[in-house]
DNA sequence: CCTGCTTTTTACAATTTTTTTACAACTCCC
DNA sequence: GGGAGTTGTAAAAAAATTGTAAAAAGCAGG
């Protein structure tokens, strides 16, 4: 009589402060429920999904709103920022700005990201 | 042991204020027997059999009304407001919005879907 | 075919979410 | 340091969803 979709159990995203429940949809910052939209969760969980991978601005733009490259919005700045906010103070812990590229979501204690350098900047001088 | 076997006993939902009975389809708030129609009852038992569970307008248009995802209708949201009346001054606590998405029944005493005030971020840091 | 009741539709108001806009702040590279 | 390009942010605008009252449509029994 199970009539409501618990087909495929996707197992859930969890660290020392956060808690994401694929199946329920439904997120727990420090063992409380986080409110999220529709977008707001569809960003999040692609982001979490792919924990310590960078993924592109037109990847995201495309998995969640569909968006082709052509398109040129501010929207998903804007969603991060929503998240971000009710991330709370992890915010940046958790997801990084990518520049020029995209965003990056990282576990609690997974190293924070650091561009490399093009040139080897051996200058230590100044 | 009971002389007079029911058929397909399922346990009646109680809390503080409300009951339902669903082998006799009759509902109680206060110890007063509300009348319902037959599609509010199907309705609210539904909800209630999940109770604390979310559940998409699509499903209940599915379960209750029979109706696929192609059709367009307003009539879930009336009958949620007719039983909302119903229900009397309880009934935005035991039927949540949830908005894009469906309705939830939750017991009297459950924890609520609200949003809290995203706070201006504490400086979470030691 | 009336009558009373239930259900659905309609039309609009209210609410919530999403997107755009405009500008500030920042990054990178010269 | 300066400038082009990118991201952060608040606020306004637009879009989508839900709430509501009232009319219309169905449906049984007489």
């Amino acid at each position: 009589m199970g009539l409501l979709p618990v087909a495929n159990a996707v197992p859930a995203y969890r660290d020392e402060h956060l808690t994401i429940d694929f199946d329920r949809q439904v997120a727990e910052l420090d063992a409380t429920r986080i409110v999220l939209t529709r977008k707001e969760y569809d960003l999040l969980a692609l982001l979490v999904q792919h924990a310590g991978q960078i993924i592109p601005r037109d990847v995201l733009l495309q998995r969640v709103w569909g968006y082709g490259a052509e398109i040129r919005t501010r929207t998903l700045d804007v969603h991060v920022r929503r998240l971000r906010r009710k991330l709370g103070g992890y915010a940046d812990q958790y997801i990084e700005t990518i520049f020029g590229i995209g965003y990056r979501f990282q576990p609690f204690h997974a190293p924070r990201y650091f561009r490399q350098p093009l040139k080897p900047a051996f200058a230590v001088g100044a």
